[in-house]
DNA sequence: TGCTGCTCAGTTTTT
DNA sequence: CTGAGCAGCA
């Protein structure tokens, strides 16, 4: 089982020189709706990439073409390789966004026409809608325990089909039955969204449909925009749900020339609402269509495309046939690993990854593992670290959405916008300064009455009848803290400076080491503190100001998932499956296949949370995920499970995943797996002098490093 | 008001 | 087993 980097693998590095003739006749597309079906790794995002370049070469100002794409992530990757072909200064004038970004810059350029009182607006991330779902929750009394997520997902379905509680609950009625999750979330959705209007705030859907709405009632709104972007490309349109089709089709209406990429093969996102028919039915929502199949993979060797085949050999019913045809030669075989539990799993993956860095010559880089659920991630990460092998994960929780972080960005926000109530009620409180329950709920009825705003009463609270002495000492504390982070930004004072006067005046750092259970978790919790610092102070370094620049950098970080933006990291990527789509490694490990993980246990038992899915059943979309994790792999993969896991604290024996089952046995070699192969820290000396470095730089807090652990 | 300790639940994916 | 949410108490 060796393979060899170097030889043929440099055939991946295809691209911008030779196209075959459906690649070129893409490129070379100008006007009129235009398909491309891609199939995995077949250069889907280079045709496009050069098809924008093309387009501007053609003499297209880069300034009428709008790109859309599905993460910050690809919209940068796309930016970068464009502006490679035309040029910096060509390419600078180039719109290429997130749908969601999209809808965020028209919604901030169209306060006005959307009739809002003044410009500024929050956005409500997960955490946020969550928590207004859990007051209206309380308000209602129901006595019951019910999942939020599963009641959001019902308003977010609603919101983009366009419907309003009734009109939503009664289509849902005629089409399968209400459920009591549905009879909910009809009470709760038009509380919520008067909440959100309160609020001046969006969630993620607004983003979208918010667009859509002000475009069909404002023609004039509209135009300005058709006249705007006179070309639209949007990729992974298998992952587009309805309102962003009616973004989309709003948008090109006049001129038609849309071109969209996509796989149905890898439509992975039903779950939050993507509708694969849009990809299906292109050519009826724009007739006329081009449709170019791309079916050559350049990717990956012969033996891992016979075996991503195989595992779409058992899909019912796929629309768009396509036939993954290899271009390299068979490579080596795919292996199978049966570990005897996850440990043994991860030191598997991770011998086999230092062998691979040491012997063949891999970078980390080069390296992948993938797995169904973050909470795998553990003991990968504990393998990889034993070794000194450098690795990032991605995905997990979001920098942006931990506490301490959302804390100390929330006291900015007050200070830069204190009508931005989500934040202030987030802060009048924290740290603790006497403001509770029954005195926010004096604050807050007065302001209603009032009919003023929040912060205006909390500036003013001696206004407030009966209003405690202790509150009102608090809210004093709280404006002597935010007038002087905003006198220090008007003095202008780089933001980061200012983020740090607010952490010091709330004695941040104290409080995470007191609400720590752990001395590395404090460690951890003040480290993000320190990363956001960084972060703000880079922004300072480029010369960005503060006020309304500084807001926008902020709505714009709400939507911003932290790739870790050191995208030349050399690191092997620990990832969920979800989080690969669209990139690629020459050595891959899937693990976990085994039934509860793949398929997830979730998408077996229908349980009354999950909505139940029109068209699309969950388990075909899980076999398609395995699809997408197994296409990542370009030289080598491995497929490994578990003979036991732990679940609830215990360990369970495990049954093979039906897919991996589904697959014939010839197109891979299987090996059983037992003792935890001990990491050969004493092979080299590199290694053990690396290990001495990091016991040296371990936290001399008496506490052991958190590596060391975990060990049964 | 705010803390502590209890219970309970719940285990996916993310803009 | 862990974390979050909640009730009851100081």
């Amino acid at each position: 089982m060796s393979f060899t980097i170097g030889l043929p693998c440099f055939m991946s590095a295809r691209v911008a020189t030779s196209l075959n003739p459906s690649q070129r006749a893409a490129v070379e597309h100008e006007h009129g709706p235009l398909l491309v079906l891609a199939g995995a790794g077949s250069g889907k995002t280079s045709v496009v990439t050069q098809r924008i370049a093309r387009l501007i070469e053609r003499g297209h100002p880069a300034r009428s073409i709008l790109a859309m794409t599905f993460t910050n992530k690809a919209a940068g990757e796309m930016f970068e390789r464009v502006a490679r072909l035309v040029g910096a200064q060509q390419g600078r004038d180039l719109t290429v966004s997130t749908f969601h970004r999209f809808g965020l810059t028209v919604l901030g350029k169209e306060t006005r026409a959307l009739g809002m009182r003044g410009t500024s607006f929050a956005i409500f991330d997960q955490a946020d809608t969550s928590g207004v779902v859990r007051e209206i929750l309380r308000t209602v009394k129901t006595g019951k325990n019910y999942d939020i997520g599963a009641i959001l997902a019902r308003i977010s379905a609603a919101k983009n089909a366009f419907l309003d509680a009734d009109e939503w609950a009664k289509r849902e009625r005629e089409s399968r039955g209400l459920d009591d999750y549905d009879e909910i979330a009809s009470i709760v959705y038009p509380k919520y969204q008067s909440a959100l209007k309160s609020f001046q705030a969006f969630d993620f859907d607004d983003l979208i449909c918010e667009v859509v709405r002000l475009w069909r009632k404002r023609k004039d709104v509209l135009d300005k925009w058709r006249q705007r972007y006179r070309f639209v490309i949007v990729d992974e349109y298998q992952d587009t749900n309805h309102a962003q089709l009616e973004l989309t089709r709003l948008l090109v209406e006049e001129h038609k020339n849309v071109c969209v990429g996509g796989d149905d093969d890898q439509a992975i996102y039903a779950w939050r609402g993507a509708d694969v028919r849009n990809i299906l039915d292109f050519q009826e929502h724009f007739p006329g269509a081009k449709v170019i199949k791309l079916e050559h993979n350049y990717r990956s060797v012969g033996a891992v495309l016979d075996l991503a085949n195989a595992v779409l050999q058992k899909q019912p019913g796929r629309r768009h046939k396509k036939t993954l045809m290899a271009t390299r030669d068979k490579g080596p075989r795919v292996e199978v690993i049966v570990a005897a539990d996850p440990d043994v799993e991860a030191a598997f993956a991770a011998n086999e990854i230092q062998k691979a860095l040491e012997e063949k010559g891999l970078r980390p880089r080069d390296c992948a593992i993938l797995y169904r659920s973050n909470l795998q991630a553990q003991p990968l990460e504990a393998a990889l670290k034993e070794r000194q092998i450098p690795y990032r994960m991605i995905g997990g929780q979001q920098f942006f959405e931990r506490k301490e972080v959302k804390d100390l960005l929330a006291y900015l926000r007050v200070v830069l916008d204190p009508e931005d109530e989500m934040a202030l009620r987030r802060i009048v409180n924290y740290p603790a300064r006497g403001i509770g329950e029954a005195a926010l709920a004096k604050l807050t009825s007065y302001a209603t009455a009032k009919d003023t705003t929040l912060w205006h009463v909390v500036s003013k609270p001696y206004l407030v009848n009966e209003f405690p002495a202790v509150a009102m000492d608090g809210c004093r504390q709280l404006l002597r803290i935010t007038d002087g982070a905003r006198q220090r930004l008007a003095k202008g004072e780089p933001s980061a400076q200012v983020l740090r006067y607010l952490a010091e005046e709330i004695k941040l750092k104290e409080d995470i080491i007191a609400g720590s259970t752990t001395t590395p978790a404090a460690q951890r919790r003040w480290n993000n503190i320190e990363g956001l610092f960084v972060l703000f102070s880079r922004r300072d370094e480029q010369g960005k100001g503060g006020g309304e620049d500084l807001i926008d950098y902020l709505r714009f970080l709400t939507l911003q998932r932290d790739d870790g933006d050191e995208e030349a990291e050399d690191k092997v990527t620990l990832t969920t499956m979800h989080g690969t789509k669209g990139l690629e490694y020459k050595l891959v490990f899937v693990v976990g296949l085994e039934e509860g993980l793949l398929p997830h246990a979730r998408t077996l038992g229908d349980r009354a949370t999950d909505i139940p899915l029109e068209g699309a059943h969950s388990l075909d979309e899980e076999r398609r995920l395995f699809y997408v994790a197994v296409t990542r792999a370009k030289d080598k993969l491995y497929l490994c499970r578990s003979r036991v896991r732990l679940a609830r604290g215990k360990m369970m024996p495990r049954t093979i995943s039906r897919f991996l089952q589904d697959i014939p046995p010839d197109l891979y070699d299987e090996r059983e797996v037992n003792a935890p192969e001990a990491p050969p820290l004493e092979k080299t000396v590199a290694g053990a002098s690396a290990l001495l470095a990091a016991l040296s730089s371990a936290p001399t807090t008496g506490e052991a490093p958190l590596m060391m652990r975990r060990r049964r």
